[in-house]
RNA sequence: GCCGCGGUGGCGGAAUGGUAGACGCGACGGACUCAAAAUCCGUUUCCCGUCAAGGGAGUGAGAGUUCGAGUCUCUCCCGCGGCACCA
């Protein structure tokens, strides 16, 4: 069987008018010399180039200038073609594609066919990004922070029936099959975050008739549930809300809507909201809990509907703090004291206990009461705090207060929370997990009785401020409730044990969500935050979209045998919030031959997403008529190595996932994900250190570096002035030092002999060989260039060099620098060429040093260092070292603890000195 | 806030747990030259020491593991990128 040839592919170009620059490259050099390498080890390689063709800017441009966008987008190619070639790029140009042109849109539109008859794609009308520039619409991964993505313009969400792909079935899968691919893990975070995962359950509440089903990943707080929000275009809200509210809801619901993205943003953290006049009853408590709407509560997510939980949640508390809503804790916050005299002992035992945190406050001062426990060799210091028997809380504080303190008239000002503290009790010699009641407590005066002398021994009382106490307390509760004292209570949104939750009191957050799920009907669910991808574009300049409507509005997919559906050529170009095709009359009314009926096409395109979503499986053989593409050419895929900017994670890199296991499910591709390996070239930034842009005037051609430098330095420098995967500014200065490089190597035939390779010559070229094959494997170029240029200044020193080291080293620098080393081919007489010679093979005898030098580390530093021979043992470096009489001075008066010896590396003696 | 990546000379950056600063740029000194460019040679982490011998410090901060930490573990700080009312 024939080995499965290397498909080595750049993700394919917009080629835009102003042509390339030098980042792009970067990418561009990369997989070439990994195309470059892969050939001469003997691979089969696939190495193409095609043009992502269809898109906004050619048609932005043929809208300012009048040129048709089929008429720039020929012209850019060849230009870009040209570049690509310059620069030396080994791309077959046999396989050159370009979308835009019928031959391949045929398949775009099939494409969408298949997608149709799978029931993955379908019509919906829904509030959508709108940009108003660009008068078209976009899928969410085409929003960023708000603006469109291709123009900054602010998104605004308008009302439209659109064409979708049903990606969001596919959130699993392509979630799960991340863990397969050799991916920058960047890449696969992004994605993950995109998908957005999250377990949880739905419950229900009645209100009246009606059920409001709410989602929510915390069902162990259903206690605290003090109301609920509905998102605003909820379809319960109309049938909810009672005839007094009715006018408020109106309002905001129309308000609204007439958000733009960027202002939700902008005004995230300020809750807004009206009441629905309604109450829902809680499952479990039959409680009536008020329902209001916001737009907090997004209707796309979840079942756009919630149970408010202010005590444990930042949202909802600032919604609740907003409205005066109430605010119940039921969970109690955990904490371990990790810090001494007091520290959890995970070893020993635990024993439960209640007690209660009590802020004594002075009767005129902003002070409280702290205690300085002398007694115990603990050395604690804290709040008045006891441990609560049979009384209640409350009685608990009042009786303490007299007993420790002797104050006797305090008054419970208000209850703060409920706090458990994990901590090792040191008179009790056991852990304690304390549940702690935090009360503040008001001392009308300072009448006090005498306290008994046991008492008054045990502890120190101090008045303090609350800063002083944030310097004083040891506890960790203590200090946790301190800040209940200053802010007030804050969400806590962790998990914990339960509080005031009936039955579900005291249980864990994990177990006590579980029974409450059960107990209230509730049920377990996954939900994600992946949306369809909205794929109809209100553009000209695309493949159309397959779909004819009749006279009733049905809607009918073009048959196979009636694509392409072409564009027409003689278009109007004006932006009207519709797509240019609407006006194309001719075009867009025809007669079906078989029914006979007046049909009218479909006027939108397909966003040019679609398009590079499969081009990978054509590329193999890209004018291939009989379908999207071969399957005879199948064995070549899936890609192994793909090459692009990280820009794409959530657009191009997501969607061709989707759309191959679309392909996988329908039988047409025996593989799951496109591409085995994929990895980011940074992107390079201008000389001034800002993104490359013509109005900052900081763009570097390649043209003016290639007639100024040549290609060869220009692709050398692209690999060696950072790692591959990094942002890098462009400094021409350093440019200088890799053409320097070249001219070395140049110069260098003049003193090539042909004698054999001398002892000096071969170690140093097999490491060389070895470095450069396997760091071009990791990607990491600016090493490979490192270790050329240190080669070539180490053959530099001798007199002469031979033929077979000579070209050993411009075989292994062949991918970086093609065109000289093509010519010193010729130079050396070597028979046929350079590029497609076999990769040198590493012998590794010549990689085993001879002798090495072995530094002498004495307590931790490098005090001298000796040569020493390879083949001596760890005992025979031993005794040359210890005979050498520096050594000696340093280990002289001076005990031996350790010593360590690595041959080859280094020996390590460790003294008491 | 969450996620990801990173923090090493004047700069870009090297470094399987084992000599920190490879390679390149820049800078400085020298050779060649009438002179300059180019080229070649040398120096270039910082501090003390005389530009010596020698010594000390040092990879964002602090702790830990280890004979030994830029590298591993924990805590924190800072920078970059992405996401962000996702319940």
């Amino acid at each position: 069987p024939q080995e499965k040839g290397l498909y080595i592919l750049d993700m394919f170009p917009f080629p835009s008018g102003s042509g390339l620059h030098v980042g792009h490259l970067l990418g561009y050099t990369g997989s070439d010399v990994v195309a470059r390498i892969a050939r001469m080890q003997g691979h089969k390689v696939l190495h193409p180039m095609g043009w992502d063709a269809f898109g906004l800017p050619a048609e932005n441009y043929a809208i300012k200038t009048g040129v048709h966008p089929a008429d720039s987008t020929a012209k850019n190619t060849i230009e870009y073609k040209r570049q690509l070639s310059q620069a030396g790029m080994s791309y077959d140009w046999e396989k050159e594609m370009n979308t835009s042109l019928p031959e391949y849109y045929k398949w775009t539109q099939w494409l969408f066919s298949l997608l149709h008859e799978q029931g993955l794609a379908y019509q919906k009308m829904g509030m959508v990004n709108w940009c108003p520039q660009d008068q078209t619409v976009l899928a969410n991964e085409q929003v960023i922070n708000g603006r469109c993505e291709r123009c900054n313009s602010v998104v605004i969400q308008k009302e439209l029936k659109q064409w979708y792909f049903k990606i969001s079935d596919y959130a699993e899968r392509l979630l799960t099959d991340l863990e397969g691919v050799d991916w920058p893990e960047k890449i696969k975070a992004m994605q993950r975050n995109w998908i957005g995962k999250s377990e949880g359950a739905s419950l229900n509440f009645k209100v009246g008739e009606a059920v409001i089903e709410v989602f929510t990943t915390r069902p162990d707080t259903l206690f605290g549930v003090t109301y609920l929000v509905l998102a605003p275009e909820h379809q319960l809200v109309d049938k909810i809300t009672t005839p007094d509210q009715l006018n408020a809801i109106k309002a905001y619901q129309e308000e609204a809507t007439h958000k733009t993205e960027l202002e939700r943003l902008h005004l995230e953290k300020k809750k807004t909201g009206v009441w629905t006049g309604a109450f829902a009853e809680h499952p479990l408590t039959h409680e009536q809990v008020p329902v209001w709407i916001s737009d907090y509560v997004l209707s796309t997510y979840g079942t756009g509907a919630i149970m408010a939980v202010p005590a444990h949640d930042e949202r909802d508390y600032a919604f609740a703090q907003t409205y005066n809503l109430p605010i119940k804790q039921v969970i109690v916050p955990q904490l371990v004291q990790q810090t001494e005299p007091e520290k959890y002992r995970p070893s020993d035992p635990v024993i439960n206990g209640e007690s209660v945190i009590v802020f004594v406050k002075h009767p005129q001062e902003e002070k409280y009461l702290a205690l300085d426990w002398k007694e115990q060799a603990w050395g604690a210091k804290t709040l008045l705090t006891c441990t609560i028997d049979d009384l209640s809380p409350e009685e608990t504080v009042l009786k303490e207060i007299g007993e420790e303190t002797g104050y006797l008239n305090a008054k419970i000002a208000r209850k703060l929370g409920i706090i458990s503290g994990l901590f090792y009790h040191l008179p009790k010699q056991t852990n304690k997990n304390v549940r702690g009641h935090v009360f503040l407590v008001q001392l009308e005066n300072e009448d006090r009785k005498q306290i008994t002398a046991d008492e008054a021994a045990r502890h120190e009382l101090n008045w303090l401020t609350s800063e002083e106490l944030a310097d004083f307390l040891t506890p960790e509760t203590h200090i946790f409730a301190l800040d209940w004292l200053v802010n007030g209570f804050t969400p806590y949104s962790e998990m914990g044990s339960l509080c005031d939750s009936g039955d579900y009191t005291g249980l864990s957050s994990e177990e006590a969500g579980k029974r409450i799920v059960m107990a209230a009907g509730g049920e377990w669910r996954t939900t994600y935050r992946l949306r369809d991808w909205l794929v109809s574009r209100q553009r000209y300049w695309g493949a159309p979209i397959p779909i004819s409507y009749d006279d009733e509005g049905n809607t009918h997919l073009v048959p196979a045998s009636s694509l392409p559906v072409e564009l027409p050529h003689d278009v109007s170009f004006s932006p009207m919030g519709e797509s240019p095709l609407v006006i194309s009359a001719e075009w867009r009314h025809y007669t079906d031959p078989i029914s006979g009926k007046a049909m009218t096409r479909e006027a939108d395109t397909l966003d040019g997403f679609v398009c590079s979503s499969f081009y990978y499986l054509r590329f193999p053989n890209p004018h291939f008529s009989e379908g999207a593409w071969d399957p005879t050419t199948l064995d070549w895929l899936p890609v192994d190595t793909y090459m692009g900017g990280a820009e794409h994670a959530v657009l191009h890199l997501l969607y061709a996932r989707f759309i191959t296991k679309v392909f996988y499910d329908a039988g047409l591709v025996s593989f799951t994900e496109p591409f085995s390996t994929l990895r980011n070239q940074g992107s390079v930034l201008g000389p001034d250190h800002n993104k490359m842009s013509k109005s900052k005037g900081n763009v570097v051609n390649p043209d003016d570096v290639i007639k100024e430098f040549g290609a060869d330095t220009l692709r050398a420098y692209e690999m060696f002035m950072a790692p591959f995967e990094l942002e890098k500014p462009w400094n021409t200065k350093g440019m200088v030092g890799v053409r320097r490089f070249l001219e070395k190597v140049w110069k260098m035939q003049e003193k090539v002999t042909i004698t054999p390779p001398t002892i000096e010559e071969l170690p140093l070229i097999h490491r060389a060989i070895k470095k450069v094959t396997e760091d071009i494997a990791e990607f990491k170029f600016n090493t490979c260039i490192s270790t050329l240029m240190e080669t070539v200044n180490s053959l530099s020193v001798f007199p002469e060099v031979s033929k077979d080291t000579y070209l050993n080293l411009i075989t292994i620098l062949s991918p970086f620098a093609p065109h000289i080393v093509e010519e010193l081919w010729q130079e050396m007489a070597c028979s046929g060429f350079a590029s497609i010679a076999p990769w040198p093979t590493i012998d590794e005898q010549y990689l085993v040093a001879q002798t090495w030098e072995c530094p002498v580390q004495i307590d931790g530093k490098v005090r001298v260092r000796l040569a020493m021979d390879s083949s001596l043992d760890e005992q025979a470096v031993r005794e040359i070292v210890e005979a050498n009489t520096i050594v000696q001075s340093y280990l002289a008066d001076k005990e031996m603890v350790k010593v360590v010896v690595v041959p080859g590396r280094l020996i390590s003696y460790v003294t008491n000195g």
